[in-house]
DNA sequence: AATAGTATTGCAAATGTTTTCATAAATTAG
DNA sequence: CTAATTTATGAAAACATTTGCAATACTATT
C-alpha cells in the first residue's frame, strides 16, 4: 500500500540472521536433507521472523520450471468452461502449478496475442480450447517446444495433443434420436460456427444424419445464436412463430437448448407434448429443469481433468510425445423429446 | 515437446544477429526512443527471425512489476463469480497485466495458501472475495505491502480496499419485498454461512427484515443448500412437502432459486399463485424462465470492471490509498411474486 | 577549425536465486 | 591415533535482463 517498502527481505537477509550463506538457506529449501537439522532450525526461525517468501521469478531464470501454465478460453463467462475451467485448475494444482488465465472472445487473433504474453512469462504449458486457431500460434507453439494441449475437441489428426470429445458424434447422436422418434421437421439453434470447430462439427454431424434420415430444416427454422439464453430465446420464438413450425428443435448447446425450452413455456406450448427439444453438453441444471432435458452429455470435468492431468505430467517429464485422449460421449433421455404421433 | 531445447534464443542471440550490444537491444524494448531508428529496424528483424521472446521472470528480477495479479475465488464453477472474473479479467488485460487465477472451495486455509504462491509469483496485486478470510491471510496482505482489494462485499469498515455491493441489504430489499406483499409464512433456503460473508450478511438482512414484518419462519422452513441447482431442487421441495407450506420462499442466490422454481412445478405447484420465489443475483437466465424471477439485481459486471480498473491503476501508481466502492442494487420485479391474497 | 552540445552506443554492475566445486569438520575404520 | 570417508557449509559462477555511467560520433555554433 504505502510506498516505502521495508528493506527487502531477500534470500541475504534471511542468511545474515540465521548466520549461514546463501547457499545453505536455498539448500535448505531444496535439498533439506542436505543440511543439518539444527541449521535447517535456524533458517526456518529466520524465514519466519522476516516473512521471507521465495522469488520464483529468480528460480525460473536458472532454467528451473516456472511452475505456470497458460489456460486460454473463448470466454470464462460460460457455463460450460467454468466447469472445465474448475476441473482443469483442480488438477493441475495437485501438481502445485499455478494458472494464468485468459479469454479471446473467439478472437484468434486476440488467442495468437495472449499465448505471446504466456510466453513472455515462461509457462511451462499451454492449454488451449479446440483445433481452430491461426497458423501463426501453431507456428508459435512448434517453434518455442512448448507442451500444449489442444480441450474440448478430440480428433485422430489433431495438431496438437487433445483431450476431449467427439463433437461431430455428438451432433450426429443428437439428430439420430430425434430421427429415431419420428420428426421429420426439425428446427435448428446453433452458435456462430465461425472460428469454433466444436460447434461446426456438432451442426455438421447433426446436419448429416437429418438429411440422411430424410428430415427437412426450413431455412426459416435454422437459426444462429449467440451463446445466451436471452439470445435463443427470441431466436426460438422467432422459430415458434412462424405459421407451420417444426415438431421439434435441436440446439447446438444446452444453454441454447434452455432459452428454447422457456420460449416454448411462453408461447403456451408444451414440451414435449407440442415441441421436443434436444440439447448438447447435459450443463449443470439441464437434469434439474422441468421436464429435465434431454441431450448429449459431454463429460466437461472429466475433460478438463484428464487435461491438466496429461499436461501436468508431460511437463514434469513422466510422460512423452503426443496423446489423443477421446472422452465419451452419451445420450441422456429425459423428458423434452417424445415420439412424433 | 521434444527435449532438444534449440539453442536458446535470448537478447545476446538477438545482439549478436543485430549485431549490436545486448544493453541497445533492450533499450530498444524499453525506451525506443534513446535508438537510432535504423538500428531498432536491425534489432526487430533480428528478433522477428529468432523469434525471440522477453523473458518476463529476467525482467521481475529487476523489482520491475511482474505485470500479473492474483485472484483467489472460492470457486469458478458458478455462474455469477464467472462473471465476475471475466470482468475483472477484461478490465486488467486492458493494462496489459496478466491473470493468475485459483479457487480455494470455500476453505480460508487453502485461500492463505494459494495467497502465498501467488506472492512467490511476486504478482503485482491480489483480489479476493468477500472479507472473511483468516487472520494469517490480512498479516501477510498488511507485511508484503500488496495491492489487494476485495470483491464483491460493500463494507464501510472494509480492512482491504473493496468494491462490491451491501449484501446485508440485498437480504433485506428482497424479504421487504415478500412483507410488502403480504407474505407471513415464508420459507429459506440459504447457502451454508459459514466462513462466507456474502451469505450471512443476506441472510441476517433477510432474517431481521421477517422478524420485524412479523412473519414467521418455522425451523423445518429454513433450510441450507449448497450452491447447486439440483441441492436447491432438494431441499425446496423437503419444504413443500411438509403438511403446510410457506407461501413465499426468499433464496440466497437465483441459482436456488432456480431450484426452487423448478421444484414448484415438478410439485405442480403454480408460481407465483401457489407460491411466490425471490432470488438474489439476477444471473443469466433469471430473466428468460417463465416465469421470469423476481430478484435483487447485484451488479457483477460492474463489479468486475471496477474492481479490476482500481487494481490496476493503483498498481500502476495512478491512484492511491484504500477506496471502498459500493455497487448499487435494486429489486426487479418479475413473475415469480404475487401478493398474498 | 575549435567548442559545445546532443544523439547513440557499449561496458559493467545489479537483480535473487541455484548449483558446482572446494573446503572444513566430524565420523568411522584400521 | 592416523587415514579415509562422510557430512555440512561457503564461494563464486550462472541465469536473462535493465540501467547508470562513460565513451564515442555526429551536429551546430561561433
Amino acid at each position: 500500500m504505502t510506498d516505502i517498502k521495508k528493506d527487502k527481505v531477500d534470500i541475504f537477509a534471511v542468511a545474515k540472521r540465521a548466520k549461514v550463506s546463501i547457499s545453505t538457506v536455498s539448500r535448505s529449501f531444496n535439498h533439506p536433507d542436505l543440511v543439518n537439522p539444527a541449521t535447517r532450525k535456524k533458517i526456518d526461525t529466520a524465514v519466519r521472523k522476516l516473512g521471507y517468501i521465495r522469488n520464483r521469478a529468480a528460480q525460473t531464470m536458472h532454467g528451473i520450471r516456472s511452475g505456470t501454465i497458460g489456460l486460454v478460453v473463448p470466454t470464462i463467462d460460460h457455463a460450460i468452461f467454468a466447469e472445465v475451467i474448475q476441473a482443469f485448475s483442480d488438477s493441475v494444482d495437485k501438481h502445485w502449478f499455478t494458472i494464468l488465465i485468459a479469454s479471446h472472445g473467439y478472437d484468434l487473433e486476440k488467442e495468437y496475442a495472449v499465448l505471446r504474453k504466456f510466453l513472455e512469462h515462461r509457462v511451462d504449458g499451454v492449454a488451449l480450447i479446440g483445433e481452430d486457431h491461426s497458423e501463426e500460434t501453431y507456428d508459435l507453439i512448434e517453434r518455442q517446444y512448448i507442451h500444449a494441449i489442444s480441450l474440448w475437441n478430440y480428433n485422430e489428426d489433431s495438431r496438437l495433443s487433445c483431450v476431449g470429445s467427439d463433437n461431430k458424434l455428438a451432433g450426429c447422436l443428437a439428430a439420430q434420436h430425434l430421427i429415431d422418434l419420428g420428426h421429420l421437421e426439425i428446427g435448428l439453434v446453433f452458435p456462430p460456427t465461425v472460428d469454433n470447430d466444436r460447434a461446426r462439427e456438432r451442426r455438421n454431424g447433426a446436419q448429416s444424419v437429418l438429411t440422411k434420415g430424410g428430415a427437412r430444416v426450413y431455412p426459416q427454422w435454422d437459426i444462429e445464436s449467440t451463446y445466451s439464453i436471452a439470445d435463443a430465446k427470441d431466436a426460438a420464438l422467432r422459430i415458434l412463430k412462424t405459421e407451420h413450425r417444426p415438431s421439434a428443435i435441436l440446439c447446438g448447446n444446452d444453454v441454447l437448448a434452455m432459452g428454447v425450452l422457456y420460449a416454448a413455456r411462453s408461447c403456451n406450448l408444451n414440451v414435449p407434448e407440442d415441441l421436443s427439444i434436444i440439447g448438447i453438453g447435459d450443463f449443470k441444471g439441464s437434469n434439474e429443469v422441468e421436464p429435465g432435458l434431454t441431450t448429449i452429455r459431454l463429460p466437461a470435468r472429466e475433460i478438463g481433468r484428464q487435461a491438466g492431468e496429461y499436461l501436468s505430467r508431460s511437463i514434469i517429464g513422466e510422460s512423452v510425445g503426443r496423446r489423443r485422449v477421446s472422452c465419451n460421449i452419451e445420450l441422456i433421455v429425459r423428458g423434452t423429446c417424445k415420439p412424433k404421433p
